[in-house]
DNA sequence: AGTACAATGATACAATTATACAATGAGACA
DNA sequence: TGTCTCATTGTATAATTGTATCATTGTACT
């Protein structure tokens, strides 16, 4: 999985479980029906307690996201309905940005230097053509 | 750990518990990753209150020496040179920039979109004094 | 005396871990 | 085929850890 936490965020870890995973759907980098890692499995990863982790699956089952059965392990549900899909991206992003300024904060960043560093990264996207529009996306790979 | 306190020097416990502990930090008897005591068995220990060994532990993790994390414990961090630091600094923080704006571009959102959050997140912050200049005063709790 | 404030203690709480448990499925074997 | 056993899966509950909030104590200053 891959999951990257940050143990000093003061955010706790299975809420931390919860939006990677969360992200991981909405980006479509885990499809309906994948099964994800099992609680010991990812627990062991993460080099957190077994039990943490299924906090969060139980959290992201009873949100409909994924299905946990015991016994079986945790499977990805179909995709949501688009409102609730968009609802979702929507709230990924704002908390990837504010993990993003949170992080930025304790490096001892100022607003300016986030400022500059993030227009200077965009900078250099535009070149490489990230980060366009979707209005006009004709680049399907 | 065996501190050694005195309770008649008129200097505040949680102070001295804190100078000890760097003390050890910095002669190299505690080393980074090492877990430190639990507020509750150093408490026993040193016969105070846990929430006085509590306050010198979140002392020394604001300050960056330790980290500590609840439910699990504290544990000592690895201090990197202040030359190096702030090399390592602009790398962190370069990187981070640009993992976020890989996992936003991944989420399908544009760059209109990014900046639009991002200018309501720091607002939002602003107003509860986040990302503010280090001249600043030192926010008194 | 009286007041204000810092240090410490008491209590309730939240996050994480430890331990024991129940459901599922795969393989052995009669 | 049936069912036994056992490893693997998620679940439930209590213990352990740090956190938040308020009460108490002591001390300095009017």
């Amino acid at each position: 999985m891959n999951l990257e936490l940050d143990f000093r965020s003061g955010i706790p870890i299975y809420l931390q479980v919860v939006e990677r995973i969360q992200e991981r759907i909405a980006s479509g980098l885990i499809t309906p029906g994948a099964q994800l890692p099992t609680v010991r499995s990812l627990a062991l990863e993460l080099r957190v307690n077994f039990n943490t982790v299924a906090r969060a699956y139980r959290i992201l089952d009873e949100t409909g996201i994924i299905s946990t059965q015991q016994g079986r392990g945790t499977y990805v549900m179909s995709i949501p309905p688009p409102e609730v899909s968009e609802q979702i991206r929507q709230n990924v992003l704002k908390a990837l940005t504010q993990r993003y300024l949170t992080d930025a904060e304790r490096l001892g960043a100022s607003l300016e230097e986030v400022d500059q560093i993030l227009k200077d990264q965009v900078a250099h996207w535009q070149q490489t053509g990230h980060l366009s529009n979707p209005e006009h996306e004709p680049d399907h790979e």
